[in-house]
DNA sequence: TATTGTTATACTCTATAACTATA
DNA sequence: TATAGTTATAGAGTATAACAATA
């Protein structure tokens, strides 16, 4: 798509840059989702399993929120993995509310069985570049992550930066 | 997640880019849906138009190809927009199994409005990077996702280079 | 026989809104 | 009233397999 476009010096630098950084994301996620999908888990559900198996116990709302997705999304992918016994429920007892989810052994065996294979094959595709290119890279993309996300929480609404509680009542 | 992984020092390299990577991506891809989704067009939508917008009329077969995905998926992506009036299919005279698919007016329309939006968005998303790193992150995007489809061409199934159809038969 | 494309089928994901239970 | 989570509902994406039409 880069042909035909017509813009400033930045719109056609942007559209570039798009372009190849989902191209080579889309790529990498098909070649690592194939190991993924061959334990008959989707990428959601591997997403939820190596975050418990990181970061231990976590109520669905703090899923929600690590995954960037709703609540009732969640609620389904949990169903899921539940049904399959990689996950189980358990309800606080402080408050009555809350949840925990975590994994069970069997879950557990699953992700650390998967989990070196699929750091396995990422190392094995980044291997096209350069470990100095590698760091390059990701110094590259946590800037840009890091940076937009800061300046969406700066301006949650308007497109400047203007004090937006100090504005109309 | 990076914490709690011990690995070689090229998997840690690896796991931290992929995390770097698959946030930076994500993060852009979902600022950008929004425009997209507000025109009540879906992701893969968008991607169709913008292929056709961009490439002219395909086949469902070629966009199929183009976008990565199976027939069947590409079939129900252009029925959806298909009733919505934005593309047409037109069956091709020579070979009469093949078919082209093309805007309609309607269609082109929607993307000519829509893409100027979504460029300048990815602008301003890629504006807390200098103009430099964006050149470097874009250049090595592409390495990396053209590096990654070569090498997958090369060696289609094995993990090393052998002649495959000399094996046991 | 091989290719193009659609149908049939079956899930999973995803979101919004309504609801339950608790605080 | 507010919060945590599920249920209800609806639709889109996705794939595999079977099929039709054509080459």
């Amino acid at each position: 798509m880069p042909t035909h476009f017509s813009g400033s010096a930045a719109d056609v630098r942007a559209l570039n840059l798009l372009i190849k950084l989902m191209r080579a994301s889309m790529t990498v996620k098909t070649q690592l989702s194939r190991a993924v999908t061959g334990h008959g888990l989707t990428e959601p559900q591997f997403g939820v399993l190596e975050t418990l198996y990181f970061l231990g116990p976590l109520s669905p709302s703090a899923l929600s929120h690590k995954r960037l997705s709703s609540g009732a999304n969640i609620t389904t992918v949990l169903d899921n993995l539940e049904k399959r016994e990689l996950v189980r429920r358990e309800q606080s007892e402080e408050d009555r509310r809350c949840s925990r989810v975590q994994l069970t052994p069997e879950g557990r065996r699953l992700i650390a069985r998967i989990f070196p294979g699929h750091v396995a094959a990422a190392r094995e595709l980044f291997s096209v570049l350069t470990a100095a290119e590698q760091e390059t890279l990701a110094e590259l993309s946590r800037k840009l992550g890091v940076g937009i996300v800061e300046r969406a929480s700066r301006a949650p609404k308007a497109p400047r930066r203007a004090a937006q509680s100090a504005g109309r009542k």
